[in-house]
DNA sequence: TATATAGTTAGCTAAACAACTAATTATATA
DNA sequence: TATATAATTAGTTGTTTAGCTAACTATATA
């Protein structure tokens, strides 16, 4: 029942569906970029992936300094939920705000970006 | 977005799965009932049921003193994530607990369950 | 028509949780 | 090898929410 509860509670937060919603189309990103497309703080970013990342819904891998997440595709019970919210998802106006926010960021490279985010402008 | 979510909240509480799950195999259950099962306050059972109705999982209707409730299976589009949590369900230590008590619970009329709840000894 | 009663609503308290800043950890590079 | 830095963890604060009791509403019945 934990384990259950666990995943439908992963998916019941606002950022959260956000961040879901962002890997199904760009199927990883970096911390960073999610905590440009949330506009929150790294910590708050960081918080969420953990407990989706619990909940066993995303995965991760470390790569130099930077750490990039995508939507966790072994377990295929898991298939009938994520197709359901990724269908729910479409249409919505967040979702559209959000898409288009994502073409910026994802064409900024994380150093790029990570530099923005601690105040410096540009390079 | 915030359709999406109120469904997902009303199924995302440990007491809320139990009732969900309750009535996956009883399809209709009086306030009464629930609240027995739970084991809970009558106020709280209401809560949970009325949040529930009103994420539009649940429907209900009034017989004279008693109301009873019903997954709610007009919007098809529901299917999926019912079919899913049901699926997920099965074979859970707390639904196998749940389902034993609702036999007891189920062959009582619900006069006679609500008397007992107020504390009378039976008839 | 007055009383009893099933369920909801209101008001409160404690626990859960999302957000923040500060401190820590682990990696890269000067 | 010392410094910079991306991300996590710790610690705090404010909001949400699950639970309670008490008051209220609507229905049934004496």
């Amino acid at each position: 029942m934990e384990n259950l509860l666990a995943i439908l509670k992963a998916v019941s937060d606002k950022n959260r569906l956000r961040i879901f919603n962002a890997l199904l189309s760009y199927d990883e990103l970096c911390a960073c970029q999610i905590t440009e497309l949330l506009q929150v703080a790294g910590a708050t970013t960081s918080r969420h992936l953990s407990l989706m990342v619990n909940a066993g819904i995303l995965k991760n891998r470390k790569q130099g300094r930077w750490i990039y997440f995508r939507i966790k595709t072994e377990d295929l019970t898991l298939d009938p939920i994520f197709k359901w919210i990724k269908q729910r998802l479409g249409g919505l106006e967040q979702v559209k705000k959000d898409k288009k926010k994502l073409k910026t960021i994802a064409r900024i490279p994380c150093e790029d970006l990570c530099r923005e985010q601690r105040g410096e402008v540009s390079k």
